[in-house]
DNA sequence: ATTAATCTTGACCTTTTTGTCAGCAAAGGA
DNA sequence: TCCTTTGCTGACAAAAAGGTCAAGATTAAT
């Protein structure tokens, strides 16, 4: 379970727009990141456009041009921002390609294994869907409790979750073909 | 965040090899893993390799060759099965490599997404541990309560965690150097 | 108008991951 | 002994991911 670069580094250089329009009240630039980031420029629009196809920045061409968070900070969830840019920990379209001639899953394991995958994305979804880009904009330390406090709420949703048979379990999933 | 091949791949062998000799007693060969699976031979030879390099099966050459599971499939975590074929979510060489010249993480979020990953790793080893191989050979349906049993028991872990001030947010990371 | 600073895009190259192949090694049966 | 069935390994090929580059487009300042 690895996360992308594209993954790793568009959340930075997202965080550094949060961070850098915050204080300077101006769009920040590809070289203003690159530069706070240590990447090339050209790496760093790479990851700034997928971004702004995202949604989550705006542009600004032109002399005086640079990004702007689309939303405040607080209203954009890192789940979204990493859904975005790196995709789910499995696609759902495996699901249905699949199942048409044989049923449910051809593998005989009988899938257990997308049990498995969903609980765990399903775990993981819960605790990034409840922190913001704001939330991480503080201190390494003060968000380190927001991230305790925030798992504490997961943990609650989850034993709902259990109570009502558990949504989390009935996805599909199938692997992907060779 | 994705799976690797090998993570998806290699785990499904794993759950084959466990299932096909609890039912024919007799050792696993790669045809038959092949043939379940609907991978080819030489692929699930590579997976099988990684699974048995990471001592989770045992192999028996000759004419009545194949594989058999090391230890029970009660003592197999799903969790060193994943670490083993595919890694963890970051890797802390990186940490050590760039600490020495400027101190902590260069690039200036302060690194509040080591903390994030930290604590999304954190509460996956935390469920994956608690799986073995065995939960996973039953149903489907059984596997899915098992789950979310497993689940309920994280919480509580994790509940702890926090109380003391959160180990699980301890460790160190920097990203990859592009 | 011209220029300089900026974003935008598509093409290209490099690296890593994934998958295949051919040849060797071991063990059992004819 | 020889042959068949199995695992074992390293080299290779294909595909995906990651990174770079060059040429364009837009805007503000001069």
């Amino acid at each position: 379970m690895k996360l992308s670069t594209q993954e790793e580094y568009g959340l930075r250089c997202l965080l550094q727009i949060a961070r850098l329009e915050s204080t300077s009240k101006q769009p920040v630039t590809i070289g203003e990141i690159s530069r706070v980031e240590g990447l090339s420029v050209a790496n760093v629009g790479k990851f700034v456009r997928a971004l702004r196809l995202g949604g989550f920045v705006d542009s600004e061409r032109g002399h005086t041009g640079g990004y702007r968070l689309a939303r405040p900070a607080t209203e954009i969830s890192v789940r979204d921002v990493l859904d975005t840019l790196g995709g789910k920990l499995f696609d759902a379209e495996f699901c249905e390609e699949h199942s048409g001639a044989i049923g449910a899953c051809t593998h005989s394991v009988e899938c257990s294994v997308r049990s498995l995958w969903n609980s765990v994305q399903f775990l993981v979804d819960r605790l990034l869907n409840q922190i913001s880009l704001h939330d991480m904009l503080g201190g390494e330390r003060e968000f380190a409790s927001c991230l305790t406090e925030r798992a504490e709420g997961l943990l609650q949703v989850a034993e709902v979750e259990r109570d009502s048979a558990g949504p989390s379990l009935a996805h599909e999933h199938h692997p992907p073909t060779p």
